[in-house]
DNA sequence: CCCACTACCTTGCATAAAAAGGTAGTATGT
DNA sequence: ACATACTACCTTTTTATGCAAGGTAGTGGG
């Protein structure tokens, strides 16, 4: 079996996206309010992609966590959406997992130059 | 109930560690020779947490994976050890791991600063 | 009035990390 | 030479979570 190397890379790279996916979230929301789709279609921009079937269980973990809160909005054209939003908790959060990645990236770049 | 957050926001960085983890396990085997506890203390500064029962399994997935193999050697204190290194396939899976985590990187660091 | 489209949501499955428990070889102290 | 402590390896069980698939409902166009 020459090549079933290539199932883990995809798995690997998989759970790195997962990781980072609620974070990604809570930036895309903070920049302005959007409903579901938006969010995919932004993440998917920035070669993060997510379906459906994990963005509303995730969205409603987060309203429940206290970080997000939404308002029905018509739309012009379908049905209305949810638009979401962050709440105070949200953006305390929010800067708390930029100093994540911070941390993160310094630490794993640290492993990386370590190598060279 | 005023910090349900602390909870909320461990399990966030725990999440985005872990997808990482694997990762970052390559790079440490990369640089030499080492065996489970080497890399968990390596993890260790790098502020990325892991425990025993993360590692073994997973070193041993890889193994199967043919990313890495071992070889025992005795030890001048205590029981024998499995020392690890990067197989060819490792190191090749290592490489696309690093293009993936520089993507990831200005993915990410492009959300952040449109924020702005 | 029906069909297509969009948006929301739920259920069941697979994966994987973490917690906890277990085995065994080596050294140390008496 | 025996008991204790320590180190290293491994396995089992639990829990979390992303994803695939399936399901409901409101809106507008033909």
């Amino acid at each position: 079996m020459p090549n079933e190397n290539k199932t883990s890379l995809e798995s690997s790279r998989a759970q790195m996206r997962k990781g980072l996916l609620e974070y990604c979230i809570l930036l895309v929301i903070s920049r302005k309010k959007v409903y579901a789709s938006d969010i995919i279609s932004s993440l998917r921009t920035a070669d993060l992609l997510v379906v459906e079937g994990t963005m509303y269980p995730l969205l409603s973990r987060l309203k429940n966590d206290g970080l997000l809160d939404y308002h029905w909005q018509e739309s012009k054209s379908g049905p209305p959406r949810k638009y979401y939003e962050l709440t105070g908790q949200g953006k305390a959060m929010l800067k708390q997992l930029d100093l994540t990645w911070e941390m993160l990236q310094s630490s794993i770049n640290a492993l990386r130059t370590a190598k060279a």
